[in-house]
DNA sequence: ACACCCGTTGTTAACGTTCACAGTCACTCC
DNA sequence: GGAGTGACTGTGAACGTTAACAACGGGTGT
């Protein structure tokens, strides 16, 4: 008795509901889809036919004869974390209230061959356009071989290139951060940055030294990081053993948390002897010790922003504008900063 | 000059790559599918003609024929959360690992009609199979509308019904928590437990609870929390201000953060006073103030079970048979808690 | 009474691939 | 020398849907 012997019936076609409705598969067709000029008699007696039956619509063979596949791609890294996994959110939730499916690539290496192919998978798929979340310079650089004639989206990930993109402000971040400490009487803001192949941490890193070298201060050398808690907790370790350290500006939240524990174990009182601004405004930040001063991205924005911007040019037809769209980040000011002290 | 008179030139089939390389179509597809019995010399020139033509192939009508998509459905909520974040990862890494694809739908309100909308969309859209995290009784109890003939496993979602479930012990993990505390020589546990729709939140109080039961220890009543640092906060606040409390098991490490934010704020001295167990090891968990004691949870294991039972399945052609996969949690002692005063 | 139009339905041909089967050719074996 | 075998290739028919067009019947206007 082997598996394939057992009952399997094919599951139904349009031509069966055709048969037991007494219409054609075209009349199904028609009332599958909302055509106008079906009786109304006729539409309620396809109807019961399909529900007898439990008839369902093969979306594949829709797509091969309309070519489109309702369906767009998704070219992302790391959806663990708190940034890239709510862009995605936001994405996903965009294309199904405009009625379009999500295909999702995470990729966890960050080459360009990976991206390349991920890419072209997607395309041998169907998918009716591409957002790529690109936060790295090389994955950028990827988008430079993307399958011609698919509509795409970049976010965070402005190289310069052919495509359109979306992004939050990093730099006006980052400046805001900068000014908000100068503005409370620090002499000069130090910065835990991100990892350098980040655009985002670029990004940060110059409006940081933008903000500091208008009000012509000294610019520290930033400390690095990989957006890790443990990363943040070495930079603060260093940090804490300079005295004249009063202000730091760290390139997310969740480093941010790890410098608030190495202040913690060092006796540094945050913000009574440093103020520490982070960056993205994580669920948590708000119940960090103490709450955290921090810039917020509005990821759910982008989210739309980019689907909106991808439909657009899938509509209009024509593949790989090249739009620009820059959503405003938004400071928050908690009780992780205070004035300098005299 | 409208759009659509631009230069539009069909992508070439199967059929080009043919008639460039002379020879049969169904000689491209032997080469594009690895086929043994072609001649080297023929290969090379079909690969020629492939990279000349920049032919890709469609997988929208390979899978109208082969009646296999190779894509997989996965239905989730909230994946901004931590723990679906994880989950969802895990299984997207492993699926790909298998040459799968993922199309992710998640869901923003977790009524029973969304799912099923969301798995009839799976099912039209034609993947091989479906993996649904539904870690609500809601979400979980929809799941009996599965599309019939469709594979499928639930994660987290351990209704009792007839589909295969892969799941973390919770149970156990709450357990390992509250004997932990008591091993500690604390009188008894408080709890700050999940919203009671979650199937997680359930099995941490049970777990909970029969520790406590199992010791001869008197059972509180488990103080509301939502998953959110807010909620935290909001219990960590009440317990702040009875006494005779000296140990809180909570069920989730973000609104563990919240709580230690309250006991903070309150001068209540963590784990002097008071220990504190979270529940899932996020990242950040290591650097809070101080470091949280918690459960972890693999999520990425998780992810990878499900994905190769759902396999099996595809494999076997059994659709839906009802298997149990229970990963084992893990308990990390860090700062947070410490033995009772006398 | 005729042509015409419009609403409704059916018929046929795509879409681009794989499957099943049938060739062709060179070689081996008796 | 003929049959048999195996490697390689080609031909035609699916897969299940929508697009394009044709056909039918009942108005409506002249």
């Amino acid at each position: 008795m082997t598996v394939s012997s057992r009952q399997e019936r094919r599951s139904p076609v349009m031509a069966d509901v055709a048969r037991v409705a007494g219409v054609s598969h075209q009349t199904v067709s028609r009332v599958l889809n909302d055509h106008p000029n079906v009786r109304t008699e006729t539409r309620t007696r396809v109807l019961a036919a399909i529900d007898q039956l439990g008839y369902r619509r093969n979306l594949v063979a829709r797509a091969l004869v309309t070519r489109h596949s309702r369906t767009l791609g998704v070219v992302s890294f790391d959806t663990t974390l708190y940034g890239p996994a709510s862009t995605v959110y936001g994405i996903e939730q965009a294309a199904r209230a405009a009625g379009y499916f999500v295909s999702i690539v995470s990729l966890r290496t960050i080459d360009r061959a990976g991206v390349r192919e991920a890419l072209d998978y997607l395309a041998e798929q169907g998918v009716d356009g591409i957002v790529v979340v690109a936060p790295q310079r090389s994955a950028a650089s990827a988008l430079a071989d993307l399958p011609p004639g698919v509509p795409a989206v970049a976010v965070e990930g402005d190289h310069g290139g052919d495509v359109s993109v979306v992004s939050v402000d990093q730099v006006e971040g980052a400046r805001l951060a900068t000014e908000h400490l100068l503005g409370l009487g620090h002499e000069t803001v130090w910065h835990v940055r991100g990892p350098l192949d980040w655009l985002e941490a670029e990004g940060r890193i110059a409006g940081w030294r933008a903000a500091l070298e208008a009000a012509g201060r000294p610019v520290p050398e930033p400390l690095p990081g990989d957006w890790s808690p443990r990363s943040g907790y070495e930079a603060g370790r260093l940090l804490a053993r300079i005295p004249e350290i009063t202000a730091v500006f760290v390139a997310n939240d969740q480093m941010a948390l790890g410098a608030l524990r190495a202040f913690a174990e060092a006796g540094v009182d945050v913000p009574g002897r440093i103020s520490v601004v982070g960056f993205d405004d994580v669920p948590e930040s708000e119940f960090f010790s103490p709450p955290l001063t921090t810039v917020r991205q509005d990821f759910g924005a982008v989210g739309r922003h980019s689907i909106a911007m991808l439909l657009k040019q899938i509509e209009e037809g024509q593949a790989q504008s090249r739009e620009r769209f820059v959503v405003s980040p938004e400071f928050k000011v908690r009780a992780s900063t205070s004035p300098a002290r005299r």
